[in-house]
DNA sequence: GTGCTAATGGGTAGTTCACCCCATAGGAAT
DNA sequence: ATTCCTATGGGGTGAACTACCCATTAGCAC
């Protein structure tokens, strides 16, 4: 019997630990590896090519947002499951648009995340019974590609990397370490951001992710 | 043997079942309850004096740090094993007043979790390594019921008028001229801010800024 | 009074940022 | 094929920030 590949994004050790714990119990569910932040998530998706990845949202260097969206450029077949601390929708349109393949949140049964585990690898789509509403709603209009987009200027996939990171307190020089690239490449996008964000400076990049839920407040990566 | 008996107090139910499922291959841990609000968890504490509580804090109807103080006034000899999703000392302060045994991130490892368990069934304390040094600093203070605020905490009138201009996108210059003071001045609040919320750039203090609510996220001054 | 803290201001050094200039290469769009 | 966008990289300049050093003044507590 196949089993189905599974990596888990999560950055809360304990947290991640204990999904593990649960898809353990699965004998058809195998977890290839874990991933404690984005970065590390696209990279292991990349070399392992799992069927199916589930992807905490809030994660630091890189939220599974993006991941998602970087992973889906690369292997278009893979399977994502977001899964989000979130029970309100705030999330679930840029989900749909980045073209994840569920949506739980975490009030949900460990049964419901087999189930849509096996859902996924079986090529359908699973999402939280409460986002069903929003989520219809979201179908009949999307045809016509309507209200969704509110920002004229949207940001690219590695401007939204560079402001992540930013937000998060990363120097220019961190964040060019990070990435791999220099650090002009690094002012660059950020002298793109902020033109494009209309604010001149560091903390109006912070607002502008905290407020886009790019990361959160309470953020806090121990760079001593 | 006499088990360690355990109630799990955590909203979101896949992160509690992991947990559970954690503890359950410790053969000296009983979980005997979970609960997923902290209301849940009182009356469970009351009616089944487990020997320790692991409780969340963001729960809804009432939150752990509320259920912790309202377990230890009914049943003080109850050990609370606080579990917070924050890496940052945001509650470690009120985690400590209210008599809480231990404190770990979710950035834990599980055997950790399993070890601070053992301790506090063993009368003693456990708290996450990352928080040693602001507990060092509190347990040298609290001899005399004086609070870790102001000793290296709380932040002054002046302190916390600098934040929320650096915060809201103004220049140490512009920070200057509106309160009528040098920019040397100004300088020198920075840089009291940044040694005492342990952040070491702009983008750390905007987002205390945001976390304490002294400004909102939303904030967008046009300073053009 | 002595000590402590808040608030003020200065000096100096090194680092980083903001904002210009320039360029190449690949891919998508027209 | 030519244009446009994205991503990459570099140079240079002046402003701003970080991080130490130093000091004075006022107020509060013991």
């Amino acid at each position: 019997m196949k089993k189905i590949t599974v990596i888990v994004a999560e950055d809360h050790e304990i947290v991640r630990k204990g999904l593990l714990a649960l898809l353990k119990l699965e004998k058809d569910i195998e977890v290839v590896a874990e991933a404690e932040n984005g970065r590390q998530c696209v990279e292991l998706t990349k070399k392992l090519a799992p069927a199916v990845v589930v992807m905490d949202i809030a994660m630091p260097l890189l939220n599974g947002l993006e991941a998602t969206r970087q992973i889906l450029a690369a292997q278009p077949s893979t399977k994502i499951l977001i899964l989000s601390a979130h029970s309100d929708d705030t999330y679930i349109e840029k989900v749909m648009e980045l073209g994840a393949s569920g949506y739980l949140i975490k009030q949900t049964t460990a049964s419901l995340l087999v189930k849509a585990i096996h859902e996924l690898a079986a090529g359908k789509s699973f999402f939280s019974q409460s986002l069903s509403k929003r989520l219809s709603q979201y179908e009949k209009v999307s045809g016509g590609n309507t209200s969704l987009k509110k920002h004229s200027f949207k940001l690219t996939s590695r401007e939204s990397e560079v402001l992540q990171l930013i937000a998060e307190g990363m120097l220019n020089k961190q964040t060019a370490s990070e990435l791999g690239i220099s650090i002009k490449t690094v002012e660059k996008h950020r002298q793109a951001l902020m033109d494009k964000l209309h604010v001149h400076d560091t903390a109006g990049l912070t607002r502008y992710a905290i407020a886009e839920g790019i990361i959160e407040s309470s953020s806090q990566l121990t760079t001593e």
